[in-house]
DNA sequence: CCCGCCTCTTGAATCGGTTCAAAATTTGCC
DNA sequence: GGCAAATTTTGAACCGATTCAAGAGGCGGG
């Protein structure tokens, strides 16, 4: 009797099977996998003999999970899909960052996305992780929304949202914009153009002051304010000066670039939102025969390594990429659950770009 | 009595006091959650209210992932630092082309690594994923071998074991090689030189040919092998084609085009085994004053995007990249559990850092 | 009005461990 | 040798859900 107990294999070996093999209680065997110490050796060895003569590998995650609670792995979120956190070099240059902070903190990394709105509800409310750090370029209410389902610590990128119940960790994107401004309106230019970031999703091409002020996106309206506060007090009507929304892509930022420049009186400066727009501007400037910084100044903005290396490097708003990464990872690790939100200085770096208008001796 | 349980918000709630709550029974609550068709209107809107009055927002993941065994994501591992993934261009763009696969299956990634060895045990062995991706870049063996261990779905990257009970997906590294040894020999080149990825770990400087045939990584040996099997082909000494080995970046690097390029002939062709030692070896032969491919040729291997960009535009051996990706999470993801191992296709892309040598028509 | 069928709901088993108070054993000391 | 203290081991509760066979209730047809 009890012969098919015997034709092992079928089903998986448990810790429980191998407690029965060992002739110990369960409680014994899961000792010896997780704090050998307290086990007397004797007993030990015959557990592990027993679980290495039932192929027995170790206690499964998933059972561990249930009881302890704790994943050992913090979740990045983004309403884009998965790939983006590959591609785009701000995003990426971030991860980096959160990267070494959980390193550091022996974490691991899940990344979280879906490229539409029910499957990435799903995927958030389903996903094992300890926390949430939240990119929140499109979609940030509602990504914010999602996440505070699951009653886990989380923290935006970004401080868009102004209601102080967010976590959040960000930089203060006027300010940037300001030095960004300040520093082209010093050099002597007057005639300005604005390569945004979306304001709101999916959309691209010229806007106008009204659509700014109606963005979904604050951080986006925020810089646009930045810029144009300074060109005001500089004596420059905020209305003349072209704003031209873009996905953050090569494919938007072209055509951006062939408006303004197609005209009778195109910008001696470009007010970029982001590196990677400025980076496309760069190329587009090159290819169309005007040299950057003679002809043209640009300044972006994030201050990604790509803008080291660019030809021109780049004069750009940087912020201070890794220490956003690192903050925010600490914030999801550290126990102490006060909400927190922290605003990190951003500074101008001087690069290549930037030089003064070409009609600046004239 | 019983007059405690009432005090809740000490304690979570679970599925078990909604469903007390509504008055049904548990399955039926969890029926509201997950077969919401099921259940009739009416007890759902029951179950439903009794969830909103009790700040219950779903069934927690964690319970889930025990009953159903699926944790649907997919852990891609390696034994660098998990920043690798964000900094190297060619594990970028394998990501990219795993994100997508992941994408289109419904599947999250977890990143897994650690920088010292015991970390890297743990963290294999509690992952919470439903296979793994291993990137065997370097200690490729020992990854395996831990992988192996939770009786998981996995694919390695590279086919640098030859053990054919491992899954793995690559590329034919020899004939890689042999692609872009061929293409600078028939440009009528004859003075080489190697840079390559590494052979064992943490080691850089020139090797002999006895100390690449100890490698611990089989696809370095193979691409040199590759290499100079052409070369010996056109009547070129193997011994006397310098071996540089770097850890493929630019400090390891920059040290080997020096020596290279301080003797008295130095080579006119440059192999280099990655893309990314090639970008940094035009980046310092500009900065030298030398011009390519007008003084050097240099062709890379791998095909990441960066070399479309660079200046001049790569010569490489291109993989497959996106492709590669792709396969491996199929593999993971496909329920049919026969070990596969494939060879996909590579390509000599031509570009503009190789040409003729400058003596050839002298 | 009864019966069978169909639709919902129930209850209990299960997933695979960890933990901790209490019991059992060993050790130390006089 | 005996007793208290220290060390190990046990056993059962618990983590939070899903699943499915079996039961209950409702409905239409004969």
């Amino acid at each position: 009797m009890a012969a098919q107990r015997i034709d092992r294999g079928e089903r998986t070996v448990r810790l429980v099977d191998v407690a029965r093999a060992a002739g110990v209680s369960q409680g014994t065997a899961s000792n010896v996998f997780n704090r050998p110490e307290v086990v007397r050796p004797e007993v030990r060895e015959k557990v592990e003999a027993a679980a290495k003569a039932l192929g027995y590998k170790g206690p499964d995650p998933k059972g561990r999970l249930l009881r302890a609670g704790k994943v050992n792995a913090i979740g990045v979120a983004t309403a884009e899909p998965i790939a983006y956190f590959f591609e785009d070099p701000f995003a990426r240059t971030l991860m980096t960052g959160i990267a070494e902070a959980c390193d550091r903190g022996g974490a691991g990394i899940s990344l979280v996305s879906a490229a539409n709105e029910e499957a990435l509800a799903w995927n958030i409310s389903t996903a094992l992780v300890d926390g949430f750090i939240l990119f929140c370029l499109q979609g940030g209410p509602r990504l914010i929304e999602l996440t505070r389902d699951r009653d886990l610590p989380f923290v935006a990128l970004e401080l868009g949202s102004r209601d102080p119940s967010i976590p959040a960790v960000g930089i203060d994107n006027a300010a940037g914009a300001r030095l960004a401004a300040g520093h082209l309106a010093d050099l002597g230019h007057r005639r300005f153009a604005i390569l945004s970031i979306p304001f709101v999703n999916r959309r691209s091409g010229r806007v106008s002051r009204e659509e700014v002020r109606r963005a979904a996106y604050a951080s986006s309206r925020e810089r646009v304010e930045g810029y144009l506060d300074v060109l005001a007090d500089c004596g420059i009507d905020p209305e003349s000066v072209p704003i031209f929304e873009t996905e953050n892509d090569e494919e938007t930022t072209v055509p951006a670039l062939e408006a303004l420049f197609s005209g009778d009186r195109p910008p001696t400066a470009l007010l970029a939102m982001s590196d990677r727009i400025a980076l496309v501007a760069l190329e587009w400037l090159r290819r169309r025969g005007l040299t950057v910084p003679q002809d043209v100044s640009v300044v972006g903005f994030d201050g990604v390594p790509e803008g080291e290396t660019s030809d021109p490097p780049l004069t750009t708003v940087a912020q201070p990429i890794a220490a956003l990464g690192r903050l925010a990872v600490e914030m999801i690790l550290d126990p102490r659950a006060e909400v927190r939100r922290e605003t990190l200085p951003i500074r101008l770096v001087r690069r290549g770009s930037t030089a003064p208008p070409p009609d600046a001796g004239a």
